[in-house]
DNA sequence: ACAAAAGTGTTGTTCCTACACCCATGA
DNA sequence: TCATGGGTGTAGGAACAACACTTTTGT
């Protein structure tokens, strides 16, 4: 059976970004392709919009088909379109991108797709299409987003320290950050939540912090939007860390 | 003839949302429906994605033909994709702003719309489809943006005095701008050059500037994104001026 | 005692905010 | 001279940037 239409239409399908953070790395959940075109090929997971669903719940299922991870908050990211960049004719893309700490969501092998596997933002293969453009638009959002607006709690376990934290925005912008001033920085929101203390570590043990939702809401709602959260002189841009995507 | 598919597609199409300026108002681009849906509606200049161009092409190529009005700067907003926003059936629009100066792009009277005109953003007719929503979200990113970026150039004659640019802002922001501070943060960017004088004005006469582009872009390079343009308490939350829309 | 990482004190500077005030023009 | 809007001075405080320093643990 076949559907036809008066005029040609374009096919469309989302593609999803999702960023991970182990603790020490960040990491790109990527599906290995089973069919034509790029078989074989490292591509973000994605597929094609049915026609009773929105956006957002097409991205939400594929991701699910394809690496059993579900219940995550997606953001749209953009809609690539260009004419050419699927061989497949003309589709349409719509990009949507999330955040989520890995240890909350194990992968499992999917159906839809050979394989799906956690890359390391520093290490990823070519990937198919035009996925490497996505992707590398989806980290430049992900890095303007995290400037003035402290997020990152999905990313990061339920207890942490100011230096996990620290670390994480670390690997997100690719510099060393200043110490002392993020600390500063960080306290003064006030939305972390003393809980404890590490233990058995060969140095001072850091105090351990929980995220505190409400003072959060309270702050984006007075909205907090002139604050930047991570500012030009706190990033130590001499010494790079990381490496930046191509 | 027809085209048909293995599988259903949904419809693809634009949607422009171009604010212009006149030096008073800020003020939007509508067409008024020639068909059905919503025939004789107002609604937003757009339409379908040929399948050999792009979706900044189409939406230029549509704004063309329905208002006249082209070489325009586009960005893309977000892309509507919830099933029942259109009734013909699942229409996916993606949407794209632009913001110009009145005075140097007249409309005509297009072909395939009724008619195109200009409305107060304050004086806004019901929309078709959901468009009012699409203005509502272009409305905010416009907001969002002018915060942290100067723009407004683009709207602006091209010599202007520094309480027209403030106005303008007001406008945009609904709010009544510290003209004091204001001032201070637009000469501190050192974007701006002074021209020439006003004439014949019952009070002391505004030096006028244009734009120093070559400066701009040097900040941009820079990397000049933690300057915040508009800051909060720049903002006379008291005495709001203009209406919200809606 | 030492290494290692956590966490704190502090200072000069810039930026923000909120005022009050003066200036130049046409009527 | 007055009304009108353009433009400037400035002071207190908050935030930023940069640096050195102390603290607490395991080995």
């Amino acid at each position: 059976m076949a559907y036809s239409y008066k005029y040609p239409r374009p096919a469309l399908t989302v593609d999803c970004i999702i960023f991970g953070w182990d603790g020490k790395h960040l990491k790109i959940l990527l599906i290995q392709r089973a069919n034509d075109p790029y078989k074989g090929h490292w591509a973000l997971p994605g597929g094609f919009v049915d026609t009773d669903e929105s956006l957002e719940e097409a991205a939400l299922r594929e991701l699910e088909e394809e690496t059993g991870i579900k219940n995550l908050f997606v953001e749209q990211l953009f809609t690539f379109g260009k004419p050419g960049r699927d061989p497949r004719g003309r589709v349409v893309s719509v990009g949507y991108y999330a955040l989520i700490n890995l240890n909350d969501h194990p992968v499992r092998a999917a159906s839809d797709a050979g394989d799906a596997r956690w890359f390391f933002f520093d290490e990823l293969p070519d990937l198919a299409f035009d996925h490497d453009y996505i992707l590398e638009m989806a980290h430049s959002r992900l890095q303007a987003k995290v400037r003035y607006q402290p997020v990152g709690f999905e990313l990061l376990p339920k207890k942490f320290t100011i230096s996990q934290m620290r670390h994480l925005y670390e690997n997100i912008m690719g510099y060393e950050i200043n110490k002392r001033n993020f600390h500063t920085k960080v306290m003064k929101l006030g939305i972390l939540r003393q809980v404890e203390r590490q233990t058995d570590v060969a140095h001072r043990p850091a105090i351990l912090y929980d995220f505190d939702e409400e003072k959060y809401q309270e702050l984006t709602q007075k909205g907090f939007k002139d604050i930047l959260f991570i500012t030009e002189g706190m990033l130590l841009r001499d010494k790079r860390i990381g490496r930046p995507l191509r």
